[in-house]
Formats: structure tokens, C-alpha cells, sequence
DNA sequence: AAAATTAATATGTAGCTACATAAAATTGTC
DNA sequence: GACAATTTTATGTAGCTACATATTAATTTT
């Protein structure tokens, strides 16, 4: 490009993220290696010539991805420890089961007023025991069963859910779609087929299936807690 | 406060994470309904009397852990079907069996250089089948079979992988320490115990087992692939 | 020498401006 | 009226400044 006789060359911005994908870079090639404290913002902006709160955004960005650890004054460092960060997407399951291009089906097992057990009052991290209501459901991909899960509703924090009726919309759309959660716990862990379990599943006793607990809450007041046992087959994916 | 006879309001200034909670709690409690369309951030920004960058910081946020979708020009609105997202962190199996309080052992089980078979192909997304290493190992928490993993390594990729001792150290620690990845993927699954594995893990047949497969890449370069089968009882929870 | 105080420093955050970009809405043309 | 071109608009991003905050390092006090 000319201007006036002047040769001008192009002046390429760099974006924060292709600031952080250079230093990343540097940490893949070994230029950074781990434990090394990398410049601070202030240089590698310098050096980059950009300015320094573009620096930072890429930085974080690192930092939140587990390349990096950043502490004020300290600076920044290569993890010594890198963590494999992943980030998961657990759809609502009429959607899982519709993304396949199956067709979803629903199915109300059971439906029951009960003194919650210690086991999901450990989940929920409540003192004491109260009543909940109980939710036992099976959730259908073409007719096969896809997921059955053995819920607890909050009746103190959730009243409403007495007036939904249960039988024509599963418990896991409505309090999804209409509680939103400030905290969720998830844990995943595999089991064997009970007699009951499998019956429900139509799979053999002993099978080996994928279990999502999944407990929420708004603000410290309990919401749901589910336990989801799903067919055999299932499988979870990170997202893209 | 009172300076000079005026009586002086503390000037609260709002940070974006007070932005974001703000704007979340009107979510929760329904004034801003799934579907609804929120206010554009300037408007927001001079409600709360802040900074457009300020409330474009909090939605951002809010973005990305699944509770609003934005679209230029189109706008931010509650979303219709909130995901569960959630943050995973896979250690290194060493940093797992120590922050459990056990001591860590490991021991190599095979080490072979073979035709990666289609099943493997498949996950790295390769055209044609080539050799690659072949690293079976079992990791150990206080003597007792914790993870058994079937690991293939490209030895295109990383052909200093012969150079290490993997008798001495395994294969998990040294790549995850010497070779970062630009992409990986997840898989999780249950599978029941085969008679080989059961042996290995010291269980029973058909026990039903969590399965970690992982595969990473760097750049368009296969790195690795683990099939992590994992002894029974472990779980896998999230973070925070 | 140990403890407490102070200073120095790297990252974290808020505010402002300017401009980029994508998508919707409008206008113009045939 | 259908299609293309243009304008409008809400979010996205970069740069700058100023100040906050957490830690480490240095200094002073006991």
C-alpha cells in the first residue's frame, strides 16, 4: 500500500486471542516451559505491541483453561501440573433424545410423598430430614428406554411442583425450564443392573450403567437432587 | 459521611460479577422470563450506573455458562433450554491417587509397537492405519489396582517417546508434562469388567466399570489416545 | 534475630472512546 | 411483489487511563 510517496505497511491488530494463542504457542514448542514464570503483561504487551489489557484477557483466558496459573505479584507461570479442563453440556433429556433423531417418550413410575433418606440428605447437605416429594420416571428414545431417573423435590423450596401435573410433562423439563439453580453438583460413576433397575431399562441383570447424580440448589436452599441411571450405551461427550 | 456540612452517599461501584449476579437474580425470580429478550447492555449500563464495557463483561459471562444467548444486533435473551455446564478436571492419575491420601505406585504391563487398529483410527480421525506405540499399564493407590490404561502413542508425533523409561515412569505423566495438546476429546462410559480386565483390576467378571477415553491432538497431529478403565467404586464428580 | 511496618510490584478491574462486525430492518430497483 | 443493496443497531473488541488488591520484598522497630 502507498500513500504520498510512503510505503505503509498494514498495521495488523492483534486480538486478545491471538495473543493468547502465540504464548500458547510458546508454552506447546517448550519456550515457556512448565514452572517458568513467563514476562509480565506489561513486556509481553510491549513486545506484541498491543496494549496491556489485551495482554491480560489472553492471559486469563490461559490461566482459565489450566495452561497457566497467574497470582498478583507473583506473575504468571507455566502449570507444573497440567489438568485436562473440559467443559460439559448435560441437555435436558427430551432434547438428548431428540438430537439423536430418535422420539422422545416419557413415562411417571412413581409418584410419592416420602421422609427424605440420609443418603440424599448428605447429597443436599441437610441437617436434619424433611418431607420431599418423590419422582420415579422413565425417559424413552423410540419407544426404548433411554433413562430412568429416581428424583427428590424440595416441597419447601419448590411448592409449585404439587400443581404440575407429573404424569404429562417429566419433572426434569419443568423445574429445568422453571427453576434456574445458583449451584449444581454432578457426579458420575457406573453400576451394576439391579433386578428392579434392569426390569425398568430391559436389559439384563448385572448390566453396566452410567449413573449422573446431579443435586441443585437456589441460593442454600435445596432444589432437586436426581439420580439418573442410564441404558447401557450411553455415553458422555465433551463438547466440541 | 458528612464532609464540609454535605452529607456525602458512599459511591458504591459495581463490579461486573455484582452486574451479572444482578442480572441473574432477576433470571431466577422470573422478571426476566426464558425466551424474554433483556435489555440492550447500554440501557442496563445506565440503569446500574456503570459502564457499557462493565455490563458487556457480565453478560459475557452469562453467556457462556449457558444462562443467556447474545446475537449482535439480535440482542441477549434468557434462553429457552438452560444446558447443564459444567467444569471438568481430569488430573494426572499420580496428583489423583496422592490428593486421595494413598500412595501412588505404577507398574507397565506391555509395551509394543503395532498397527493401529480402526476402533483407534476412528477416535483420532485418521484416514489409513499406522504403527504406533502401544503402552498397557496399571496405576496403583496403596498397592490396590486403581486405572488400567491402554494407551497408543504416535510415534510420528512424539518419537522421543522411545527414548523414555516407561517402566520407570509412565506414559501419563511424561506426556501430560512434555507434550500439551491444541485439542482433546472426552468420552465416558460404563462397561462390565471383560476376564482380562477383571484380572488386572483384581475384580470380579462383569463388574461394571467406569471407562475415561481420551485422545488429543496437537494441531491436526495425533498426540495420543487413552482408554482409561478405572476400578470400581470411582467416580468422577465436578468441580466447585 | 524476630516481628511488625512499609514499600514495591504484577495482576485485577472499572471507565471511557473508537471502531469492527453481524444481523435485522429498511429502502431501492426491476 | 421479489430480490438486492443500504442503513441501522446491538454486541464484540482494542486501546488508553486510573486505581484496587494481593503478595512479595525491604525496612524499621522491638
Amino acid at each position: 500500500m502507498t500513500v504520498g510517496g510512503d510505503t505503509v505497511t498494514e498495521v495488523v491488530r492483534l486480538s486478545w486471542k491471538d495473543v493468547r494463542d502465540r504464548v500458547h504457542g510458546r508454552v506447546l514448542d517448550g519456550t515457556y516451559a512448565p514452572g517458568d514464570r513467563l514476562p509480565r503483561d506489561e513486556d509481553l504487551a510491549e513486545e506484541f505491541g498491543c496494549a496491556r489489557s489485551t495482554v491480560q484477557r489472553a492471559m486469563q483466558d490461559l490461566s482459565l483453561s489450566g495452561i497457566v496459573e497467574r497470582r498478583r505479584k507473583g506473575g504468571t507461570r507455566v502449570r507444573r501440573d497440567p489438568v485436562t479442563r473440559a467443559t460439559l453440556d448435560i441437555p435436558i433429556t427430551r432434547n438428548e433424545v431428540e438430537n439423536r433423531g430418535a422420539v422422545y417418550g416419557y413415562r411417571l413410575i412413581g409418584l410419592t410423598t416420602e421422609a427424605v433418606p440420609p443418603p440424599v440428605t448428605a447429597k443436599f447437605e441437610m441437617a436434619g430430614s424433611e418431607e420431599m416429594l418423590r419422582v420415579r420416571a422413565l425417559h424413552l428414545a423410540d419407544g426404548h428406554p433411554f433413562v430412568f431417573e429416581d428424583r427428590w423435590v424440595s416441597l419447601r423450596t419448590v411448592p409449585e411442583i404439587l400443581e404440575i401435573d407429573l404424569a404429562a410433562q417429566s419433572a426434569n423439563e419443568w423445574l429445568v425450564r422453571n427453576k434456574p439453580y445458583t449451584r449444581c453438583d454432578l457426579r458420575f460413576y457406573a453400576m451394576n443392573a439391579d433386578a428392579e433397575t434392569a426390569a425398568i431399562l430391559e436389559t439384563g441383570e448385572g448390566a453396566a450403567l452410567m449413573v449422573i447424580e446431579r443435586t441443585t440448589w437456589i441460593g442454600l436452599d435445596p432444589i432437586t437432587s436426581v439420580k439418573a441411571v442410564t441404558a447401557p450405551g450411553y455415553e458422555i461427550l465433551t463438547r466440541s
